[in-house]
DNA sequence: AGAGTTCCGGACAAGAGTTGTCCGAGTTGC
DNA sequence: GCAACTCGGACAACTCTTGTCCGGAACTCT
């Protein structure tokens, strides 16, 4: 039961972003978290496949938001960084061994797989209910509006 | 994002038990499920270690359970099997980098940490609302009290 | 048009975590 | 007392994640 740890990274980023009028490079934004250069550009080259960020080469080029961030929810990123496969899968247990249930009594899920996929639909409904922009929100109520203000001078500033 | 393939063996596991009033040895087990004996066993001794089951040596020796199943959760299971750690674990990245927020800002868990563990939080009371016993009144419900009876004659069969 | 950036995609090594197996310690029944 | 059976934890093999790197394509500025 371990998420990719560079989730965290990817959320991070879609935050930064948020207050960015530029395109970011890769290498900008990992500079401004201290983390590797090379493996963040592969989480945002999956959230730029995702759709939820857009690329653009060349000189000035760099990641920028593709929506407004209250259209982009916290799930959009964890399933674009860490794959919308669900945490459970079954190795159809109960199809084995010698008490194996009959093929027909096996067409429908049995009630663990219920439990277990209820239980990921939960997860994924509470981190769907949160957007960029509600984290974006939660932060300048609480440490005030500097905080934006200061990334995006950092990103204006020169190299 | 991916769970222990474990916890599932050991949900049925689980399951099987409620129709045994012997101990049941783990090769038993594993032998009606058709899986490794031997990775059974530390399924087993998890949750052994958990207080879930008891275990007794010797000759008619095995695993039963401590509880009656409408007290033992399916989160009780999956937290003994693969471990009570939440998915997401922080790296304090916003500590970093030249943009790092000061020490006093981060004593509160920021809104990113709070999402997840909100989320976490779900999953893990969405997995406490069904008992050992909810699935088993599932499973006689839709086929029959054959399938707890069968298992308990193959339990009290030879070896 | 040319030079200089920058992203993209995949190939590649290192590390961690999981999966699977084994044998010794301890207990029970005869 | 003995023998057989059990659990328990320690031990490798393996898979997946983490992290790095490079060549190619695209874009901007001169
Ligand atoms: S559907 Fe149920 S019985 Fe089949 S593999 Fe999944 S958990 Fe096991
Ligand atoms: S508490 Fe927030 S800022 Fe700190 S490491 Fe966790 S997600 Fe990142």
């Amino acid at each position: 039961m371990k998420m990719s740890g560079g989730v965290e990274w990817a959320l991070h980023c879609a935050f930064a972003l948020t207050a960015a009028d530029h395109p970011v490079s890769a290498a900008r934004l990992a500079e401004m978290h201290d983390v590797s250069a090379s493996y963040l550009a592969k989480q945002l080259q999956a959230m730029s496949r995702a759709g939820l960020v857009r690329s653009t080469q060349g000189n000035l080029g760099g990641y920028e938001l593709t929506r407004p961030p209250s259209r982009i929810t916290v799930l959009d990123v964890v399933e674009a960084v860490d794959g919308p496969t669900p945490a459970f899968l079954c190795t159809d247990v109960r199809a084995r061994g010698p008490l194996a249930a009959s093929p027909e009594a096996c067409r429908t899920p049995c009630a663990i797989h219920r439990a277990m996929t209820a239980a990921d639909e939960a997860w994924r409904a509470s981190l769907r209910s949160v957007t960029i922009a509600d984290l974006a929100a939660q932060v300048t109520g609480e440490h005030g509006r500097g905080v934006l203000d200061g990334v995006r001078n950092w990103f204006n500033a020169a190299p």
